[in-house]
DNA sequence: AACAAAAATGATAATCATTCGCAAACACAG
DNA sequence: CTGTGTTTGCGAATGATTATCATTTTTGTT
């Protein structure tokens, strides 16, 4: 019986949630799987649709306590978005910001050094350090 | 009988309402003299509150929708921090962003044309036009 | 491999902020 | 002043998320 490829994933997956100090359940894999093979921003409902087509018996309330503990474990980000629920993505990437398109509702990833660096430099003017930040321009498709 | 300088002020939110095409009820001047009033970014429950010591038939569904009309408008600015409901305040002011005290859930404003500028130029370059944006900065005091 | 203690799960009830539905009260153009 | 379309107050409904609790799993230990 030779390790399929899925079964390294599953491996990697479970030896990083032993790391964060989280027990490794199937729902848990499952859930982290969903989370670390998409391209988008997830909420939970369409992460249970998900996990559940690889294990049918994951609940809805085991998603939602697996997020919360991905993101305890600093594995997970959540974003929650103007007039929408909470969504999520993996945290491996370098950080970013998003821009959320108000006409398609897709979500684009951006980048900018000297925005973080600029809020830095008002906070600590203002005494205060920047733990984290939220930023999110809610744009259109710029017209020719 | 003179016109006292509550009734002044009464007058001016009331043209307001009429200006932005709503119509005059003693609740809305009510919410909107709250909201006019107050340095602070209240809550729906702390409008409700404060509204109704002028006027206490005001129910907190009136106040819900008496904000919802007002954004509308574009006189009233709603705010979601992480973690807690919706905040109000009016957009007499300059466009500012926020700062959030982590320890004291205190909101410091602040504002940056620099970072502003970044923020268009950055969509622009994605084939976007920034519609409204929303930054905000959650700190802790520096430590000396 | 079997065991016990601690933790996670599934199903469902509860919570919280917010919105709805509807009859009664009100605003305002004529 | 009157009619019509709005707004209000009340309470019920909603939607996302969290809590409860009995049952099942995980995992460190024999």
């Amino acid at each position: 019986m030779t390790t399929t490829e899925a079964d390294h994933q599953t491996g990697k997956l479970a030896a990083e949630l032993r790391l964060a100090g989280l027990r490794v359940t199937a729902q848990r894999i499952g859930v982290l799987q969903v989370i670390s093979e998409t391209e988008d921003h997830p909420d939970v409902e369409e992460l249970y649709r998900r996990a559940r087509a690889a294990d049918p018996k994951t609940s809805i309330a085991t998603v939602y306590r697996t997020v919360a503990a991905l993101v305890q474990a600093g594995m997970v980000q959540r974003h929650v978005f103007e007039g929408a629920s909470a969504r999520y993505e993996r945290v491996d990437k370098r950080h970013h910001d998003h821009i959320v398109d108000l006409d398609t509702g897709e979500i684009v990833e951006f980048q900018s050094d000297r925005i973080e660096q600029l809020q830095s430099e008002i906070a600590a003017r203002m005494g205060y350090d920047v733990i984290h930040h939220r930023l999110e321009l809610y744009c259109r498709r710029r017209q020719a």
